[in-house]
DNA sequence: ATGGCCAGCATCGCTGGA
C-alpha cells in the first residue's frame, strides 16, 4: 500500500503533471491539497481514464482538497471537523481498504501576530479532537497533507532565521506533537533520510536551487502500523519541471 | 546589499500563499 501527499497549489494548472505523476509512481492513494476548483470543476474523467476514482472538496479560488485512489474507497466520506464551523474545504476523511485516510490542508498562519494564526491552531486543536474520536472507531489511521508545521530546527534550512517565526513557532509545533500524541508517528523520520529533505520550497529567491526548503508535508501513521511502514520518501522531480507547484509529493508505504 | 514568484479573479491591481 502506497499513500501520497501533493499540495498541487491548483490542479486546474497542475493536472498534467498529476496526472503523469500517478501514471509514473502508481500510489494507491494520492491526497492533494490546494485544488482551487469547485466540485463542479473537478476533473473527474481524466482522473478515472487513468484508473483513479477521486472524491472531493473545494471551493471557488482557495484552499480545496481531494482523495484519488485505486483501492475501495467508502462513499460515506466526511469533510468537515466537529465542533468548527468552518466554510474552509480543508479536510477530506475516508477508509481506503481498511485504513483511514485522512487528508488535510492546515491553514497557512501568516504571521504569528495575525488572526490567521489563531484560526490556524484553532483548527488544529480541532483536528486533535477529530482523531481522538477516529481512533476509537479505526485501528489503522493514516493523516496526510499540508501541515504548514516543520516540525524541528532539522525541518528547516537556516533555523535561526526562522526562529519563532509562523511554520516553526513553539506553539505549532507543540500542536503537531498533540497530533502524534493521539497515537500517531511521522513516517519520514522512521527512517535515516538525506539531510536537507524539504517538501516546500519558495518560488522566489531561486530557493529550490539553493535548496532553501522546508518540511511541512507529512504522512503521519498509527504507531501500530510503524513496523510495517518500509520506506517513505520526498520526490523533488516534479519540482523540476515547468511551471511547478511549490510542493513535492511525500509517498509512505506500507507493507500491508 | 537588496530582492527576486505564482495562481485566481477581475481587469491592467489586488488577495493569499508560506
Amino acid at each position: 500500500m502506497k499513500l501520497s501527499s501533493w499540495n498541487v497549489n491548483s490542479l486546474k494548472v497542475r493536472l498534467p503533471q498529476v496526472v503523469d505523476w500517478l501514471k509514473l509512481n502508481q500510489p494507491d492513494v494520492l491526497c492533494l491539497q490546494e485544488t482551487k476548483l469547485q466540485d463542479a470543476h473537478f476533473p473527474v474523467d481524466e482522473i478515472a481514464e487513468i484508473g483513479y476514482h477521486a472524491i472531493f472538496s473545494g471551493q471557488k479560488t482557495y484552499n480545496g482538497v481531494a482523495l484519488l485512489s485505486k483501492v475501495n474507497t467508502d462513499t460515506d466520506y466526511c469533510t468537515a471537523l466537529p465542533g468548527l464551523n468552518d466554510p474552509q474545504k480543508r479536510l477530506i476523511a475516508a477508509t481506503c481498504n481498511d485504513i483511514r485516510v485522512i487528508c488535510i490542508y492546515v491553514p497557512n498562519g501568516e504571521r504569528v501576530d495575525s488572526e490567521k494564526y489563531s484560526y490556524k491552531l484553532e483548527w488544529l486543536k480541532a483536528l486533535t479532537s477529530f482523531l481522538q474520536e477516529e481512533r476509537k472507531r479505526h485501528s489503522k489511521i493514516a493523516l496526510l497533507g499540508d501541515f504548514n508545521i516543520a516540525p524541528t530546527s532539522s525541518d528547516v534550512y537556516d533555523p535561526p532565521a526562522w526562529e519563532g517565526k509562523v511554520l516553526c513557532s513553539a506553539p505549532e509545533r507543540e500542536a503537531f506533537q498533540q497530533l502524534l500524541a493521539t497515537g500517531l508517528v511521522d513516517s519520514f523520520r522512521l527512517f535515516t533520510q538525506p539531510p536537507g529533505t524539504y517538501t516546500w520550497w519558495d518560488y522566489r529567491m531561486m530557493s529550490f536551487r539553493r535548496n532553501h526548503g522546508l518540511r511541512i508535508d507529512h504522512i503521519l501513521i498509527s504507531a501500530e502500523m510503524a513496523h510495517s511502514c518500509t520506506r517513505c520518501w520526498v520526490d523533488i522531480a516534479p519540482r523540476k519541471l515547468e511551471r511547478p507547484s511549490d510542493h513535492a509529493p511525500i509517498t509512505a508505504e506500507l507493507s500491508l
